[in-house]
DNA sequence: CGTTCTCTCTGTACGCTGTACAGTGTACGA
DNA sequence: TCGTACACTGTACAGCGTACAGAGAGAACG
């Protein structure tokens, strides 16, 4: 279930999503703000890249900063519009390599590699909701250069919409099973392989291959090949070419 | 990122996914239980599916059953462990359609759909971690189903683990988005067209037009269609067609 | 150059979470 | 009947997000 609960005011999250900073504090009076909002997301983008997005606490935040709790709530409203913004920040900061000009299908693959870099570099992002995103300027900066990728196929401008959902929410489950077997593999300080030398011999107690013949076989045989249960790697590879062929299949050009 | 912490102890986790009675208590000696394990998981998923995975504590769950929270601790040893239960109990009572002997299109369709209704019916299922998943009757038994659905296609035993990984981590997609998507309506007691009657005009004081050509023009053609900036039937219509093409032209036979 | 006002920063506190631990009472086996 | 093993529970702790009120600093104004 979504951890990220929605902000509250939609004008001042816009307003610091996109750095209208006459929005965000307006007299002038007082004393200056001594850190930065770039200042609190960075920090907190790099500790949820180290550590996972469960880590990152108002209050670990603040010590980072050498600044009390409470002193964030100067500078962002909740929690949720923090990650908002570590969301709308990463987004606008990923790499491009989309090849102008090539076929369609390196196109995308530049596209999906991308994202796959992206959930890479920050894993924590495959947790974050996307419905109703954070309408920042990295968001949209990411969505017009996905979208280029598809220009010029003769696509309705619904369905190129879809076309490029479909693939975003493929690479978003591949980073989401990985993310989840990271945080698995860290959480019980087990690799895959010591947690089936475990469990292996326990389930065998319990399962009985002949009421699952198929999932005994198939199961025996992928568990093998990729030395665990999943590997996002081969899932990836493998699900990259079906989503391409399956767009092929729709494209009206050949 | 995964809420769903580990559990501590396998073998007791086996014992007590596989009902294996025997390992779970040993002693006669002392006063009975008055309450189930099974008891307190259908309470358990009662609640999920009326609030969210959010919603189920240890606190919450004990009220609902007339007893101290302390009290759960006796029949499970942790609330991962808890939600492991609930994921394997839900997966083993859904619904199986699939068509025996149909064409293999119809087959994967119908184990589409199956897991569809199962989201439907059990949202925060797409919030449970899949990796190292919890190895119970359940499980297996749908892991078993819906590999019968791509058997005899001629696939080498990893490939046919790779394509219902594929098919499945599709409609995984649709579902956190759409669990997503309800949990944002939720929380903010607002549609998704309210929320655009309120975030449109202010976005229209950031957002310059010309700066992001494509994304002006796909976006709106595109709420403007499905009255939201996602809509999971559609979503999953275009996408379970984009998954069958693309298998299909893995497959050996036409 | 005071004075005043406003905004930044922070200490405390509340309700919530999961759960460790120790104590109590019960019901069975001997 | 007794002893014991076990089910159940009250209390407590660390951690979370954050509401609220007070302290203090510094810029603008007279």
């Amino acid at each position: 279930m979504p951890t990220e609960r929605r902000a509250a005011d939609p004008a001042r999250t816009l307003a610091l999503l996109w750095r209208d900073s006459g929005a965000v504090s307006a007299s002038p009076r007082g004393p200056r703000q001594t850190l930065t909002v770039d200042r609190i997301v960075d920090t907190a983008i790099g500790m949820a890249d180290a550590d996972g997005l469960d880590a990152v606490t108002m209050r670990r935040v603040a010590q980072a900063l050498d600044v009390a709790p409470m002193t964030l709530y100067t500078y962002v409203p909740d929690k949720a519009t923090l990650v908002e913004l570590m969301f709308d920040r990463a987004l606008g900061a990923m790499a491009r390599t989309e090849p102008a000009g090539a076929h369609w299908r390196d196109r995308l693959t530049a596209v999906a590699h991308d994202n796959r870099a992206l959930y890479e570099a920050h894993p924590w992002i495959a947790a974050c909701s996307t419905s109703r995103p954070a309408l920042g300027p990295g968001v949209c900066a990411k969505y017009e250069y996905e979208l280029n990728a598809l220009e010029g196929l003769g696509l309705a401008d619904v369905d190129q919409d879809a076309a490029l959902t479909f693939l975003l929410e493929f690479v978003a489950g591949i980073a989401r099973a990985a993310a989840d077997a990271r945080a698995a593999a860290r959480d019980s300080a087990m690799s895959d392989v010591e947690w089936w030398e475990i469990n292996g011999p326990l389930l065998e107690k319990v399962f009985d291959p002949a009421r699952y013949p198929l999932a005994t076989r198939v199961g025996a045989a992928a568990g093998e090949a990729q030395q665990s249960a999943y590997n996002p790697d081969h899932a990836y590879r493998f699900g990259l070419a079906r989503v391409l062929d399956g767009l092929a299949a729709m494209l009206p050009e050949k």
